[in-house]
DNA sequence: GTATACTTTGCAAACGATTGCAATTCAAAG
DNA sequence: CTTTGAATTGCAATCGTTTGCAAAGTATAC
């Protein structure tokens, strides 16, 4: 690999000199620096980043740490930061977590020994004991809240969607409406089953706990908990459910099939989150969509701009709004 | 952050005894690497990653170029090579290039300061000169071929894939298959054209070129070339559709649609890459599967046995079995 | 007790860049 | 021509590890 000797030999200049020219280009005479990234050019020199980050103490370079690239929200939330970090030169350490807080410890050793100079994290459910391992590093929680004192977040308004899909529910007519949420360990699928209560208040409905099942977040555990609720008789299933993620949406449609319901006629279905099939679905699936991209990418780009203006006194917590989006899997109640 | 010094500090030791404990543990007593180790774990100390790669000129990390992590079969080669890659203990730098061939050249060129060991690719169409700018890397090419001469590449059979898929439609007597091929200037392409030929001829089939379109590899794509096909008039329409990706595979769903062609009644559909919706839609879709997952693990094996092993001398070829997955989309034709 | 081989340790020089400080050059002002 | 200040350069230390080499320590054999 060339060096920065090389360089400088060829360019009859001193190592400092050619460092100079890339780092602080004012510093050094203009005749010199064209001088010198010409020859750095044609021999194909670069800084050698490892060296560079260890003299400087900066990176460049942030951990992603999210829970499973398969899921296309989270494939998004990690384009999304990919994206902004790019745009300004850094480079992205990703892990998967699989929900698996071991897993997640992992990959806050592995991240730490690499220096990165801030970290986004999706934390599970034991993030906040896994957090401790890593010291006074920037970091910002993405789509969710590890429940750390004075955490930096930058959430989606799960409360307020959820609440909009219900009422959407309501005001359709149904009254027994079902929800299947995610494990309570969780920040979002808590703010998930608040905003449905707090529609079904608004609609009059007294909250009843048996039309509340929680899932593993994945297609199995929506399938045996739409199962639970869907196989009660006629007149005391639900003719409405809300489910909170795509994954265990997939499970629930399964689950109506299997019972031979058709949807929107016998049961009605709202999401949480958008999808490919969502929309490919006949009949399509009415959802409430996150904004994940924009959420990651503002993710990044504020954790960057903490890096670079200096830390902030008071933490950061944002909210972006979701977008509900009424398909053809709703209608009154048979 | 704890270095190697305060260590050696508090255990009575020099600096190289420290670094050997972690590094040669047989080469220093047993009772002192112990004590050694149980005050950096105390100390909460690490080896600093760059410092080391940086002496040892090994910075055990790979880089990761694919195309889109958004698209799921690509999200499952960086899983596959994440996973495959933790396990021992390297770390991956993604990059995403969009398809896009100066996307690429950035991303070699922010990857190569990092200074990777190794770097698996899914080669965009103008990769065989950014390849260039990254002198002698070992590279394994996943998926996808560059072209380039002697190129370790780890890919499936595209065009035993397609020929299955094709020989499936002429058996259920399928005369005027059209196919919406990707791009040509992408090997599997090439290859998913070659199968879907050869199972023509098997059949007696003259192979016409007007029934082949090909798409950008997107849903908008797919969705045009199969207005294309479709659009004709009743008996000099295809009746079956082999479609060469998994978002083109969409396209010709929404466009058999827009038309009012009822699958399988009316059309044929036989998509490349296995998906969700694949699954989920009905009639699901009949799909060659591509060991997406496996592929991305085993390049990643590959590259660290090369690696840590040493060269090889001839270039290591894998080619994967596809499988045919026969679901609903397919069926007579009318 | 001495010679021999083998363990175990430490010293100090790398790895490739950045940067505070001082030295040099240069231009403008007097 | 000298003085002064700014612009430009170079020297050498530094970031935190690893590792070749040599020294010191220990065990074994004679």
């Amino acid at each position: 690999m060339i060096d920065v000797d090389q360089v400088a030999n060829l360019a009859q200049v001193s190592r400092a000199t050619v460092s100079r020219a890339f780092t602080r280009p004012d510093l050094v005479n203009t005749k010199t620096r064209e001088r010198v990234l010409e020859i750095a050019n044609q021999l194909g020199y670069q800084p050698n980043q490892l060296a560079s980050a260890l003299r400087r103490g900066q990176s460049q370079s942030i951990g992603l740490i999210i829970s499973d690239v398969l899921n296309p929200g989270n494939a998004m939330l990690a384009k999304g930061v990919q994206d902004a970090a790019a745009k300004r030169d850094y480079t992205v350490f990703m892990f998967n977590t699989d929900e698996d807080s071991d897993k997640e410890r992992k990959a806050l050793e592995s991240l730490r020994s690499h220096m990165p100079q801030g970290l986004i994290i999706m934390p599970t459910a034991g993030a906040q004991e896994n957090l401790g391992l890593i010291g006074n590093l920037p970091i910002i929680e993405l789509d969710r809240a590890s429940g750390l004192k004075d955490a930096h977040t930058i959430m989606v308004d799960n409360t307020g969607g959820s609440r909009t899909a219900v009422q959407h529910l309501t005001s359709l007519g149904h009254k027994r409406i079902g929800m299947i949420a995610g494990s309570f360990d969780i920040s979002t699928a808590v703010e998930r089953h608040t905003g449905y209560k707090e529609a079904l208040a608004e609609a009059g409905i007294t909250y009843r706990d048996d039309l509340v099942q929680t899932g593993n977040h994945r297609e199995d555990g929506g399938r045996l908990a739409a199962h639970n609720l869907l196989s009660r008789p006629e007149g005391e299933r639900p003719t409405a459910l809300f489910v909170g993620n795509n994954e265990m949406t997939i499970g629930a449609i399964f689950a109506a099939r299997d019972l031979g319901l058709i949807i929107p006629a016998d049961l009605s279905i709202v999401g949480f989150d958008d999808s490919r099939w969502a929309k490919l679905l006949q009949p399509s699936i009415t959802v409430v969509a996150q904004p994940a991209y924009e959420l990651a990418y503002l993710a990044c780009e504020t954790l960057l701009d903490r890096l670079e203006r200096g830390r902030t006194q008071k933490p950061i917590q944002i909210r972006l709004a979701t977008n509900f989006i009424q398909r053809f899997s709703t209608a009154p109640p048979p």
